[in-house]
DNA sequence: GAGTGGTCTAGACCACCCT
DNA sequence: GGGTGGTCTAGACCACTCA
């Protein structure tokens, strides 16, 4: 089977079929194996060439339509995007920013300013369902593209059988890539959006003048259901671009 | 079969079969008639109660989880969500904004600033897919729960097939039941969101005084896939709870 | 271990597009 | 009319929860 120039070996233990598929479709289309505006093949031929059912094929295609990385066409067929040089990101998929960062051309980083252990507040104990004299740890941290910050974070690790050792591998990077380290992969959250204008947020030298925020506020969830992270992500308004598809 | 107090008789010609369950299990929700926080019965009972294949209820159920309605628990079941007193909106779901204000209990109402057929410019034009001398219908609309002020929207509307007198219609009241009264009901919208602030969106007596909005700047989308209407909502921040359920 | 959700399959039928 | 997407079905197997 051909599949672009790419390897396709699904790997069980892992992520879902589909998903293994979106992730593979989404590197052909984001390395331009399709240019922009181009057809892509049909759900028939796809099926057939990554070897799994048709519906399989779909749930993959729509979660990268809602991305806005393709628009479906009834009748005729899915076709590739044009979308500018900026960031492009579907809220609906839970993703770390530095991935997705990346996966657009730029180089993600990020910058510490504050971590530590220290106890809850009551609304972060409610969220991660913990009580009040349960240490969690807190960080702040900016997110950049390019050494431009994008956005700024405040949240709260629930900590419960989690050594000192490995709470400083927060210090290093992505968190996503940090929980993943000790088998704490969120799967879920559930975010609040508002939009948000406070000098309080942004900090460091490339602190935003606007101060102006695309704000989620969202508790991170594990496989057991069980909250896992909690606080909020303040985007820099112009720097990130938002995609929602939305249906009847 | 006992489907709560409620009727349900699936109507070919309209909605697809799991909207049309997603929207009576939403009324059975929102009317209470299970309890906040209760489990509601399994995929495999809704599936006999309806009628209906299993993954049919499933894409229902994952609809109102969604939407922050419900939420699902692997291996114990799906269980009503606790939210306030506030207005819960689902972004990924296309709706009628005067029917979610509708369904949470508040009554809704729009005001008219201004209507009138003009020439598009050109980010009009090329969103609508129509030429630059072509009339389209431009409005801006203040739409309220309970009187008070959610959102300021404007929009324009391709009016090509459009007589004066269905144009007349814009006026009274939801546009999604305008356009709907001449059969083009959107099936899909793209919407970038922003965070805004300015003094220049609100007008009216109950213009907000923070300025703050989460801004939808959207298209709508037909089924035949051409684009219907574009525009903005500005929903002033605070009084709309946007809720978006993000998974890997 | 029984019950429940999570995923996938193979096949079917329909609606729509295009030529 | 042939190709394509949109939806639904019936059944299967697995992973997880809870008593």
């Amino acid at each position: 089977m051909s599949i672009g120039k790419r390897e396709f070996k699904p790997d069980k233990n892992k992520a879902s079929l589909s998903n293994q598929i979106r992730d593979h479709m989404r590197a052909r289309i984001l390395n331009q194996e399709w240019q922009p505006g181009e057809k892509i093949p049909s759900e028939f031929v796809l099926a057939n060439d990554y070897q799994v059912a048709r519906v399989t094929i779909r749930t993959a295609l729509r979660m990268l339509e809602s991305q806005g990385l393709i628009d479906i066409r009834h009748g005729s067929g899915a076709y590739t995007t044009n979308f500018g040089k900026g960031i492009r990101a579907g809220l609906q998929e839970l993703r770390s920013i530095s991935e997705t960062i990346r996966e657009m051309g730029f180089t993600p980083g990020v910058v510490i300013r504050a971590s530590e252990l220290r106890l809850p507040n009551k609304a972060e104990a409610e969220e991660l369902r913990i009580s009040l004299d349960e240490n969690i740890f807190y960080m702040e941290r900016a997110i950049t593209a390019d050494g431009k910050v994008v956005a700024f974070s405040y949240d709260t690790v629930r900590i419960t059988d989690l050594s000192q050792n490995v709470i400083n591998k927060f210090s290093t990077g992505s968190v996503f890539k940090a929980l993943e380290a000790f088998g704490k992969h969120p799967v879920r959250a559930m975010s609040e959006i508002h939009a948000i204008k406070s000098e309080l947020i942004g900090w460091g030298p490339s602190k935003p003048k606007s101060g102006l925020y695309l704000q989620l506020k969202q508790t991170h969830f594990l496989r057991d259901g069980f909250p896992i992270m909690t606080g909020s992500t303040y985007f820099v308004e112009g720097r990130f671009q938002f995609i929602i598809h939305r249906t009847i």
